[in-house]
DNA sequence: CTGTTAGCGCCTTCAA
DNA sequence: TTGAAGGCGCTAACAG
């Protein structure tokens, strides 16, 4: 990379001469022999090196050959009056942007903000910038946050969808500017979309905790309209199946305290559970706590195992065990896909559909003994 | 708010008549008769009004009145073809974007991921976009992020400075855009700059270490070469100095293995600490996994307090006394801040500075009994 | 290889 | 209260 100081911007001196076309009343900033401290323009450039503005355009571009000469006076000149390009006067004429819009619905989850961080990175890499918004988790503001980017001409469109009811984005709505939706999907529509294995994930670590022994495996959650909790749902279901075990699933952890009723009713009740299986990062955090204000002792009492790993989850009393979603992989495959479709200039009539796999991060809180994570896939 | 659904952009079809002016060769979409799918333009509007595009201008921007009828027969053409304003002209044309640009050095931390957050709800509640990107603590990368911000021409810049060394962001880059810098300052600026009370937050939390009868507290954390981080040691600095106590100071907590080392030496030489502070979240979730593989216990056999706040240090064994920064008050007032100058639309030549305070949280780590943490200020 | 022309959609300025 | 003209900075299309 070049030095940054190369490219720093500092305004110039420009020595503005006046142009037959403009009426004598105009704004005098550009009469002739008026020295003003404003952005250099192509014509700017073009003026000091004695070219026309097209070669300029046409230098910077690199897309059609200039001759040594013409180019070297032409870097001169940018150089002098350190020129750098209207991207706005560039994107209102190309109408492309090179930035792409993202809407996620908080960034203080950690799981959305990696998400956000491997898209923007991702992005960088393509050249692109990227105007970033959040949801909040309700339809009507992602609605209009996403009207709000149309409207400033995105190229394209990552979005986590606000789940708290069906999302309605249309394809309509965007013409013909690609979107790519991710972690949750949409209801029958044309966009790509990018998901983790949540049935098969949950599956995976219920049927560990059979493997430990356990008969009586409580789920905990949030309520199964959410897409993502109810795939989860049904992958704790099936492993519950298979085993012949019967299901005991509670959906209001919606509180610190709700959740700690709900634990305290279901430990004290006949045949209480042996491990509590949490459907997603929030709930882990409740039952933890509420088991930990408790006084119940995990694993030796209660075997606990979580949906979604989080910074520190090695570092909690115990370590816990978790299913790991590959968030930044999310983001960067969202991103290629939203590329791609960049690229191609044209939008599907029915997108592709992506499922990543999710990794089962073996700590201790399921009864496991081992010092250091081992993950299995 | 309205109903979303009142929103949404469906592309219209356009009847779109020929102008006098096009050339007979020009492209043929406009060509009469000719029936189009793009998006519809001002001119499309007032044509189907039946009024000039400036009339449509006005009713839009509401500033000059616009007769009843006039009003009522424009909001119909708009509704008609859904019509939504070119936000890129618009911004092209009047050289203001409502958009900032917000540069974080990564966003999976999670306390620059809630600055950002509160960035982003204070850019939309004043009707600001945000282009948000990462430095990745790279100052080159920082500066071309700038400079590209800056060619997007944003209003106004919000900027975590990277710390690896001495940022070089200058004013004469920025011309007369309004910057704002937080969290850590850059070196003789005109910039406005808000931080927070690193070195009283520190002095504070020592100074409980203190009071729990600790004389051998040991400093773990990251070069001090880093602002925040020099500025925190100065404060347990202070406190000890205070107490007639010797200060210990280790500023290579750069990886696991490093600290865990660290950790071993101190304890294992004479005098070994009964306390650690360790100065950032990073060093804190080293220092306390380290102590947590070596078997000892907190508080018991040594107490622990950290910089830095983070979800879950309630859940952690023990959970942990910490000095919270106001991570999202702190993107609040940043924003503020750079809205204020873009009304004011002057950049000073000496910028504010803002000094948020900290406050200490009180949990088990240092030796207090609290069941629930207590706050102190 | 280089220059000229024209216009993207909007809003400031001027005139009615 | 309304309309017409012009241009923001850039580049596609067409000469030369």
């Amino acid at each position: 990379m070049a030095r940054a100081t190369q490219n720093v911007q500092v305004f110039g001196v420009i020595q503005v001469t006046s142009s037959p076309k403009n009426p004598p009343a105009a704004r005098d900033k550009r009469a002739k022999g008026v020295v003003a401290h404003r952005k250099p323009t192509m014509s700017d450039v073009a003026r000091l090196a004695g070219v026309g503005t097209m070669t300029v355009s046409r230098f910077l571009s690199g897309a059609v050959p200039v001759s040594a000469e013409t180019a070297r006076r032409v870097q001169v000149a940018i150089d002098q009056l350190n020129y750098r390009p209207n991207e706005l006067a560039r994107a209102f004429r190309g109408q492309r942007t090179r930035s792409i819009g993202l809407i996620v619905p908080y960034l203080y989850d950690s799981f959305f903000a990696n998400c956000a961080h491997s898209v923007i990175t991702a992005a960088r890499e393509h050249g692109y910038s990227v105007l970033l918004t959040t949801s909040n988790e309700d339809p009507d503001t992602e609605i209009a946050e996403a009207e709000q980017m149309l409207q400033r001409a995105v190229d394209g469109l990552v979005v986590i969808p606000a789940m708290s009811r069906p999302s309605e984005l249309t394809r309509a709505m965007f013409g013909k500017t690609p979107v790519v939706v991710f972690d949750r999907p949409v209801a029958n529509q044309s966009f790509d979309v990018v998901l983790v294995q949540n049935t098969a994930g949950s599956h995976r670590v219920v049927q560990h905790l059979i493997e430990h022994g356990h008969k009586r495996i409580t789920l905990m959650g949030l309520s199964r309209s959410l897409f993502t909790i109810n795939a989860r749902f049904l992958g704790y279901r099936r492993a519950m199946q298979e085993a012949g075990l019967e299901e005991d699933a509670f959906s209001g952890c919606n509180s610190q305290e709700d959740t700690l009723q709900a634990i305290q009713e279901k430990l004290g009740g006949p045949n209480p559970p042996t491990a509590f299986f949490t459907s997603n990062t929030l709930s882990t955090r409740y039952v933890l706590s509420a088991l930990i204000n408790l006084g119940v002792r995990i694993p030796n009492d209660v075997a606990l195992v979580g949906f979604d790993d989080f910074e520190l989850s090695d570092l909690t009393a115990p370590p816990l065990t978790v299913v790991r979603q590959p968030a930044s992989e999310m983001g960067r495959v969202a991103a290629s896909l939203l590329f791609e479709r960049i690229a191609r200039g044209e939008v599907p009539q029915t997108g592709n559909r992506i499922v990543l796999p999710v990794e089962i991060v073996l700590r201790r809180s399921c009864g496991c003994k081992h010092r250091t994570p081992v993950v299995i896939h």
